[in-house]
DNA sequence: ACTGATTTGTACGTATGTATC
DNA sequence: CGATACATACGTACAAATCAG
């Protein structure tokens, strides 16, 4: 499972960091596929000989990036790259992207490490959609 | 500093989700005002009776969220709204959102919790900008 | 439906390093 | 320089969700 890399123990990197380097070059080569859930995180921890907090502030970075995701009680998993709908921009409307609230999250049922793109139309209509499944387009 | 709301121990919402939220409140009310700093993290572990790496985790949400910003050795401030230059898309330009990879967040001097916009030219020209800085615009 | 094993979530503690004030 | 404050990393314990049989 490509514990070919190690943690180098004496790098200025902290070691949490180079763990979710590992993995992210690990996911985007393929060697986890979207769907793929990772190594659970106890065996990190022993396959790389670090601490299981260690190995659960680097499964985070990832979490925030919205490379993979996770659920109680279930191994973390490769996120699937959705395909986007377009949302057409009319003249004179406006759009931005930020992160959502926690409330604002479960309420689009969005997992960690999505933006939402926050719309506004000419009129000043605002709506909010998940940046992971809409896209924006020029007319 | 408003300590009047306390977390409830026996609640089934974790601790520091209970702290985000408090906190949350506090700046949207604009008890805390951009550029303020928050409490020290063990003065919020003394005020809300809970250990500092609960303190933690909730500012952790908060700076997911892009709400608060953290430097090593200073306490955690409040995020300032920045203004946004308008960026015109183009007819058959498509854009979207995405968080950055923890390299492309520091190439573009990023703070946590600030997703990136993707612009394609219709020439198919990529183009990153921070979505703190920048919104989109139908022409 | 139940049980036990696996796995992540939450919360605490401690220690040391390093940046800022 | 000392004091304050956050960063990293280890450990423990128990709760809760999922999974395998």
């Amino acid at each position: 499972m490509a514990a070919e890399r190690r943690i180098d123990f004496t790098a200025d990197r902290a070691r949490y960091r180079q763990l979710a380097d590992i993995l992210r070059d690990a996911i985007t080569a393929g060697e986890y596929r979207p769907g793929d859930p990772l190594p659970a995180e106890q065996t990190l921890a022993q396959t790389y000989e670090i601490g299981v907090d260690t190995v659960r502030d680097g499964l985070a970075i990832l979490r925030a990036e919205g490379l993979i995701e996770t659920e109680h009680g279930r191994r973390s998993r490769v996120r699937a790259a959705m395909k986007r709908a377009a949302l057409t921009m009319a003249p004179g409307a406006r759009a931005m992207a930020r992160m959502p609230t926690e409330a604002e999250r479960r309420r689009l049922g969005l997992s960690e490490g999505v933006p939402i793109l926050v719309v506004t139309s000419p009129r000043g209509h605002v709506s909010l959609y998940p940046a992971d499944r809409y896209e924006l387009r020029g007319e």
